[in-house]
DNA sequence: ACAACATATATGACATGTCATCTTTTCCAC
DNA sequence: GTGGAAAAGATGACATGTCATATATGTTGT
């Protein structure tokens, strides 16, 4: 089935102007080099992957220091099956540990060690100074804001999207955070 | 070599305020997701990966369609080595080729194909509506302009802050990118 | 001309992420 | 309760990215 120029204009390509390429672009290469350093700079001070630590955040803001898998890659935005190979290789690391789940028998509950307290305790302060100096502090209240509503708008309008995907339209989910 | 606390008060890690997280937070998983999303979506409607189409932007974007791999990692701000195998992976497909270059005995051109030139061509309009629907068309003016501002203020001091890194302070860079 | 060093790129081993698919258990309509 | 269908999670094959290192060529100072 063709697309017929007649009357309707033709949808050119609504290419992106100077402004929006340049900010869209900044923003791509920003976040780039952000976790770049970020990883980087965690490596170096501890023992923790920029992902191990994402991880190992969420599990110690729950009070009882567990969570589901699917809660956990609800939050940190990973693919059901990233945060599973993930979550092996921190068990084997000793940084998490895996406890059968009780009310429900198909699942588990993540549940972080002493070791992997230990490890996220070290490296925080240094890792949020980090955060601190690349990013929050140059930039003002205002701007800060107006990047967390950029950041709102965004995934509300994704989260509306992607739910009415219809099945099988070969576009699913699956994405990824990184603190 | 200890720190004193002494008369300098002990420097508490200066945790995130709640709207600093929360907006870097939001910003980490938007870009996160519109990444999953743009990745899926070319999947779908080319035979591209975002990383594909990438590389094709910037080789688009000179005239002669060619750039030596060290300008290119440059411009997309990926690693080296990154780089060189993803070529050498588009090579194989047929959406680039290696030039030897003349100027420089050492060096490559990579240029790109007619098959890449078509596959790109074929496939930028469909990914620039997405750009749009899921990002640029949220937005207005002035938030772009907050967007690109914000960016290149960090990424100005990013180059900065890198620069001045003395050798072997465990700390290079090393990023990457996606359109 | 040449040593000593820097730069451009490639490569192999390994870490990480994706996709499709399997198992187990739960949920629900009948 | 029972037969699906859906959910949680794991897994293996494969794609992609990283790190350390190798190779070749350029550059510089003498």
């Amino acid at each position: 089935m063709k697309k017929i120029d007649g009357a309707a204009p033709t949808q050119e390509p609504q290419w992106l102007g100077p402004e929006e390429l340049a900010a869209w672009r900044s923003l791509q290469m920003m976040q780039m080099r952000l976790n770049a350093a970020f990883s980087r700079h965690l490596m170096a001070i501890s023992t923790l992957s920029l992902q191990d630590y994402v991880i190992l955040v969420v599990l110690t803001e729950q009070e009882d220091g567990q969570l589901r898998p699917y809660l956990l890659a609800r939050t940190v935005g990973w693919e059901r099956s990233r945060l599973s190979h993930h979550l092996s290789r921190m068990q084997k690391r000793g940084l998490v540990e895996k406890v059968r789940c009780v009310e429900d028998g198909r699942g588990a509950l993540i549940a972080i060690t002493k070791k992997g307290r230990n490890a996220i305790e070290q490296a925080a302060p240094s890792h949020v100074a980090d955060v601190r100096s690349l990013f929050i502090d140059l930039l003002g209240p205002e701007e800060i804001a107006a990047i967390g509503q950029v950041g709102e708008k965004v995934l509300a309008h994704l989260d509306q999207v992607e739910s009415e995907m219809p099945e099988e339209c070969g576009e699913k989910p699956g994405d990824f955070f990184t603190n």
